[in-house]
DNA sequence: GTTCTTACA
DNA sequence: TGTAAGCA
């Protein structure tokens, strides 16, 4: 079992990530019903979270606090998904060991928690600007 | 008892 | 977003 398969088994309940996200249940299924989160379902059809998911609620609670719209946060992800496929790709192309997904995201992560290549400070205040309330 | 969908405030 | 109804 590998870090990959671990952080996207589906293993919580709604209730469960409530806690852990402090966000209403209301929030969490408006977030899926705008595909920032997919969930997988149990045979009743109850939603089943994974790490992943909590990962990427909490994300989104930080940048609605941020005054962050849907749009906005839609944006980051998609920017993020791309920061990303770039690290990869530059990972690949400069050894031929093979690249942990999960080792690619801690250094996006990385990256922007200390605004290297990508900034995301510089992405806030810049164009994310007009996604912001107010 | 918990969660789901739908609908209204 | 919160809340309530009616199901599963």
């Amino acid at each position: 079992m590998n870090d990959h398969n671990r952080r996207n088994m589906p293993l919580f309940p709604i209730s469960i990530v409530m806690q852990l996200t402090e966000l209403s249940a209301r929030q969490i299924r408006y977030y899926e019903e705008h595909e920032l989160i997919h969930p997988a379902r149990s045979d009743g059809n109850r939603r089943l979270f994974s790490f992943n998911d909590v990962d990427k609620l909490l994300e989104i609670k930080t940048l609605l606090e941020q005054g962050v719209n849907m749009a906005g946060i839609k944006r980051v992800f998609e920017l993020n998904s791309q920061a990303a496929a770039q690290l990869l790709h530059q990972a690949q192309k400069n050894n031929q060991e093979e690249i942990t997904e999960s080792a690619i995201y801690r250094q996006l992560k990385r990256e922007l928690l200390h605004g290297g290549r990508f900034g995301k400070a510089s992405l806030i205040q810049g164009e994310l600007s007009r996604f912001m309330k107010q």
